[in-house]
DNA sequence: GGTTAAATGGAGTATCGACTCCGAATATAC
DNA sequence: GTATATTCGGAGTCGATACTCCATTTAACC
């Protein structure tokens, strides 16, 4: 693969990164002239509208599989639990946008994207256990909810444009529901 | 007006409630051919496919505010609430996809809607405050995180395609954060 | 520096969806 | 039953956007 190639391909995925976290609605046109490229250029690396953004859902998912990971290791799970839940709904409104615009794409999520789902998955999971080791979250809380949590929580975060300090308080709600019965 | 046009008028609201609520991108000629009309006669009752939008909307958001209304107004205002909850929670997917539409659109919300939606807000506000005063919610919720919670629950249920039985126990850990610590 | 295969860019195509026009149909008043 | 004003329906317009074609440029190897 040619040096211009690569190059190109990286400032494709970098634009397409910004500009569907801005606005999922947004036109490949938008992406290329971002990039500073020609839009059949985008073309070339990615043949179609779905498989960018796939390939940018995916590497935001692998992102926060890593961090999971990270905290999952961590000397003390307990907090690093809530600190990755806060840093997640934090910073959560341009990954739901794109995973929004895929499925309004009416595409179902393709094969990339959904591994790196699953493993993101399994990493909050086992987060989610070594912080009920540690006795930070209730025993009986499960995986599903917790996720279902996680992920409500972003949504309602983003959809109604939050002040921080109200998505603090909020959040402080969920941990309290989260915390073991004392 | 002639009783034809208020027939029709009826269906394609009708349709449109049902329609939008599926899929927040579908067309107006979805609308036009379940409500049994031709495309003409639905930008004739409504001339703006945001307007439509609106209008369902705006039809969804007052009837939240009599169900919460009627909750603070019954005897048992602390179960009323929960209840409450539990109840747009379940059936959120329809509105928020609205919701949604129209923001996608990129329209702002109109006069109608925002209305509405002011409305809703302070129904909803009542309810949390009676539900407080008769000691079922922590005295120290505010109304903009609690309203936060319900909106990220719904929208949490809905993106995720929510089992039943998760959707259960996400609840169970929310109303333990917000009833009062014992 | 020259050669060549790869990469580029922008004009062009096809499709889809919001919105309009106007002749046909129909409800209401007499 | 007829007149007429209102409503209807679908074919047509216009703009936007995903995707393609090909002449031109450029990186990489000698």
């Amino acid at each position: 693969m040619r040096a211009d190639a690569r190059d190109n391909r990286a400032r494709i995925m970098a634009a397409a990164n910004e500009v569907f976290g801005r606005s999922p609605s947004a036109s490949t046109d938008d992406v290329a002239r971002l990039a500073g490229v020609g839009i059949a250029t985008v073309f070339r690396h990615f043949p179609t509208k779905v498989e960018l953004l796939e390939a940018v859902l995916t590497l935001r998912l692998e992102r926060i599989r890593e961090d999971a990971l990270a905290a999952a290791d961590s000397t003390d799970p307990g907090t690093a639990f809530y600190r990755f839940f806060t840093a997640v709904v934090a910073d959560s409104a341009s990954k739901l946008a794109i995973a929004e615009a895929l499925t309004t794409a009416g595409a179902a999520i393709g094969e990339d994207a959904r591994k790196a789902g699953r493993g993101m998955r399994e990493a909050i999971e086992g987060l989610l256990l070594a912080a009920q080791r540690a006795g930070a979250v209730r025993a009986d809380a499960q995986m599903a909810e917790v996720y279902a949590l996680l992920v409500g929580a972003s949504r309602g975060a983003t959809a109604t444009n939050l002040q921080p300090e109200v998505r603090d308080r909020m959040l402080a709600l969920i941990y309290d529901g989260l915390k073991p019965r004392s």
